[in-house]
DNA sequence: AACTTGTTTTTTATGGACAATAAACTAAGG
DNA sequence: CCTTAGTTTATTGTCCATAAAAAACAAGTT
């Protein structure tokens, strides 16, 4: 049966906006929390009842005292089934590494992830869009495998891509919010950049969004998506590899820095230099952690 | 609980096996035939089993009369659920027209469909890596429409994948059966050009054999997957717009014709030429067609 | 030993049940 | 009328059951 989540979920977020008001307030409209905490009403005055019975509100839904934050669910709880599958299957795909070939088995997954089958399929299905798993018609599913031809063929595809939407980021027009945007992350790079021997990890984060901005430049929903794959597998990479984290971001940042000032500068050829150089790194640090 | 979709099928696979074999002799092992039929050997047993019920072998194998037409299940039966959701979800997307932001209801097409509601919602779940449906969490799936936005944005990454693709095919070696097989599918169009008036139809699946055989020379994954959506896009606008179809597919033979010189002379510039010109032109035939 | 068929175990495909949630429908109050 | 809260209905998320199919195991034959 369905679990209550989203409840769960709901109750805490009615929480953290209760410890704003002062007590004695009165609490806003059920469908004004409605849209404030994007539940569906029945959820919302669920949580209400729930509160009342607690204490925390009366039945007019007059603050009586303040939350605590022992009144909240735990945070696992509040992840639905198909969340948790996610998390669980890409730590089972760190864990023991797999092989190209390897079968996967959702019965299996089901009793280890403490899921149905049912649940492990529709994940499956939602996830073989990224073309790491591969379904065997009424024999399960196959591990494709992170191979060196896999990430080739993804850099292939991101330098096509990424070139395009620096080109077309270069033509926004100079009122776009976007230019400030990239200052902004200019800005966060050199910071980060003095201060990389104790915050490297935070590069991950920083990384992701500056290419995001770029790839928006597109504003093409083929691309904008693809770059879902290179996010996952990048979250994926620097799990598993965690050699030299600190010496390559510190080169990624330096090329980022020198990408993001031929995008300012506008300049075409000095813009697709710039990432041509950025993307070929990357694609060389992956390569040399992928196996075969 | 699941269906036997699987021996239908593979029984009917056994009698037109059966057919070309000459009363009173021995079929092949159960591991052979398994092999042959591309089942298991389960399956197998349940066939032959009844083919001896039926009196077609005899407990030792031996054939005692060839099959005839009506031993066969009726095609339809041969269809596993999923597939048949697929096939009945196109039409009922390509029959009532609907707008983007259109919801669709899993339980009102599950019984529709004739179907549970765990076989619409797989379908969905694989279905929407084509980007025309997009789930909202706890409340169903949304088409997000065959608009002019997304024709566009479909081309513009076709273009990016066809013309590196079509640089590709170019570097064959001499040797490479991929020119043999172009210059059949060379010969396919100008029969196909000649019987035009009678034969427009059989443009739909040449044209899909062309492309495909120029995108695989990118061998790369994600460029050949592209051209499923590609393939799909085409399938439907084509079931959608019958007008002018004989025109249209006039024009598109003579441009693969021009095209396929271009591939054939492996001139770079000539390529890229042709290339684009016919999707530019397949890119206004689409647009055509599209509402908004 | 390599192959065969008979038997048992494991896994997948599909339908269905049911609580949680969303959405629709109501009546009352400003 | 618009908004509120109470009530009812429809739909989704999740698990489970079970037949079909695949895979593994076992024993006999050449």
């Amino acid at each position: 049966m369905k679990n209550d989540t989203v409840y769960k979920k709901t109750f805490n977020a009615m929480l953290t906006h209760l410890a704003e008001q002062p007590p004695g307030s009165a609490i806003a409209s059920e469908n004004t929390l409605r849209q404030q905490l994007g539940a569906s009403r029945t959820t919302i005055r669920k949580v209400l009842s729930v509160l009342a019975d607690r204490s925390i509100l009366d039945p007019d839904r007059i603050l009586i005292r303040p939350p605590r934050p022992d009144d909240a669910f735990e945070r696992a709880e509040t992840m639905s089934t198909s969340v948790q599958v996610e998390k669980k299957f890409m730590e089972w795909l760190l864990r023991a590494d797999r092989k190209p070939g390897d079968v996967i088995n959702e019965l299996d997954l089901a009793r280890q992830f403490g899921v149905s089958t049912s649940g492990i399929r529709e994940f499956l299905n939602r996830f073989s869009r990224f073309r790491l798993i591969e379904r065997r018609a009424n024999s399960g599913w196959c591990f494709m495998g992170f191979t060196k031809d896999f990430a080739l063929e993804l850099f292939e595809v991101r330098e096509m891509f990424e070139i395009r939407s620096a080109r077309a980021f270069a033509a926004y027009p100079d009122t776009a919010p976007q230019w400030q945007a990239l200052r902004d992350l200019k800005k966060e790079h050199l910071v980060l950049q003095s201060e990389i021997a104790a915050r490297f990890h935070d590069f991950s984060d920083l990384d992701e969004r500056f290419h995001r901005l770029v790839n928006d430049a597109s504003r093409n929903r083929f691309i904008v998506d693809f770059y879902d794959l290179i996010s996952l597998i990048f979250h994926y990479h620097y799990q598993w590899n965690k050699s030299d984290e600190a010496d390559r971001n510190r080169v990624a940042i330096a090329e980022h820095l020198d990408y993001i000032a031929a995008l300012l500068s506008r300049d075409p050829a000095r813009i697709e230099t710039a990432c041509m150089y950025h993307l070929k790194s990357a694609c060389k640090t992956l390569l040399a952690s992928v196996g075969s």
